[in-house]
DNA sequence: TGTTTTACTATACAATTGTTGATGTTCTTT
DNA sequence: AAAGAACATCAACAATTGTATAGTAAAACA
């Protein structure tokens, strides 16, 4: 198998555009008719370039040409995670019907698409000296583990207590939730329970 | 006309889980055999849905329909963004050749849709007190006037120097680019050219 | 040199798909 | 009670669209 042709990359980058200024796909004639060429050129491009892993079709199914990865068109792999709340404000409950809103985030900003995501919104300035300010949206990984000096989101006690971000520093039997703000003490327990861990963060200037 | 009918609420949630999916609208028979229903009550639906501003589609053209905004479906408003580089190293030209790769924001989460955004990697300390790390990843709205205490992208002198990320300090014919970092010196200068103002900042932890 | 790949033309068939007419039931609103 | 909207069926037509056959020709490769 040799690397894409200039005519191929061509026809490559007319799909992706054409998909992103239609919101569809072409058909076999969109792609005919805008080389002004025959219907089967374009089927004969298409499965060079599905065989080159550039685009996938579905058999049969009319507009279904997806443009996946590649080297020479990769494709902006997108991960939708839900804002699900604000922390300590509440319980932010960890279901699709509080979702305020869908973030996309790309990703490549994440470390592993197969892991769930979820957002909050931060609320106070217990972990100002991370650099995590009111107001910024945390992204987490859902996860019931931490290791030591991972940020974590966690409830102490009873869930409608409200969710807190910590820096997670367990010791012998007990686990200590520091915030990272000198003003404020940490939060010493027996046991609680982790939702997940800081993966992103984003904060809106406006 | 009345708000959606819970029938046609699934059959626009169904549509926008399809295309989620397969990545390709479902066609008129796709939505009818899910729904175990007719042809034409499925291009009743889609007529209904889109008198109601639910959907959209093009007349003729199969797997057209569009989910767009409204109140029942919010269709989340993307805006892509490029990446041109790093901040402080070398020079990151403002041009879509350099763009390492686009970025998606919710358009909710900026100010406004028509403005022209670009992204930049932070490099170095320089605004550690004001929460913005090494690493960081600035999203600033392109613009060439600032107001004072507002985070800009400026560059001194010659461009090829490169770009900084300071608090912008106009003060009767100088201009100050102050760092947030106490351990670092304002610059002090007759004229700079400023790129854009900070808007959104995105932080990886991994 | 021969083989493979690329890049097409022209034509055609069949499946997919959008669209419509005629018609009826149920429910809500006026 | 009347009117309209919503929801539905069956059947049919026409346009769109994927796929295929039968070639031609040039370029790339071994």
């Amino acid at each position: 198998m040799r690397e894409l042709t200039q005519r191929q990359k061509d026809v490559a980058t007319f799909i992706s555009t054409f998909i992103k200024e239609h919101n569809y796909a072409p058909s076999v004639r969109d792609i005919a008719d805008h080389f002004q060429f025959s219907v089967k050129a374009a089927h004969d491009h298409l499965k060079a370039l599905e065989a080159k892993q550039v685009i996938k079709t579905k058999s049969g199914i009319s507009r279904s040409i997806e443009v996946i990865g590649s080297e020479f068109f990769p494709r902006e792999e997108m991960i939708q995670i839900p804002l699900i709340g604000s922390i300590a404000a509440g319980m932010p409950l960890m279901s699709e019907e509080n979702t305020e809103y869908l973030l996309s985030i790309p990703a490549t900003m994440l470390r592993n698409t197969r892991n769930t995501y979820f957002a909050l919104r931060i609320r106070g300035e217990s972990m100002i000296e991370e650099g995590i300010y009111d107001g910024d949206i945390a992204i987490l990984r859902k996860c019931e583990v931490a290791d030591t000096g991972d940020i974590v989101a966690a409830t102490v006690g009873e869930e409608e207590m409200g969710i807190t971000l910590k820096l997670y520093y367990p010791s012998n039997g007990n686990i200590e939730l520091r915030p990272a703000n000198s003003t404020m003490g940490p939060i010493i327990t027996r046991s609680c329970k982790i939702h997940g861990k800081l993966h992103l963060l984003i904060r809106n200037y406006a």
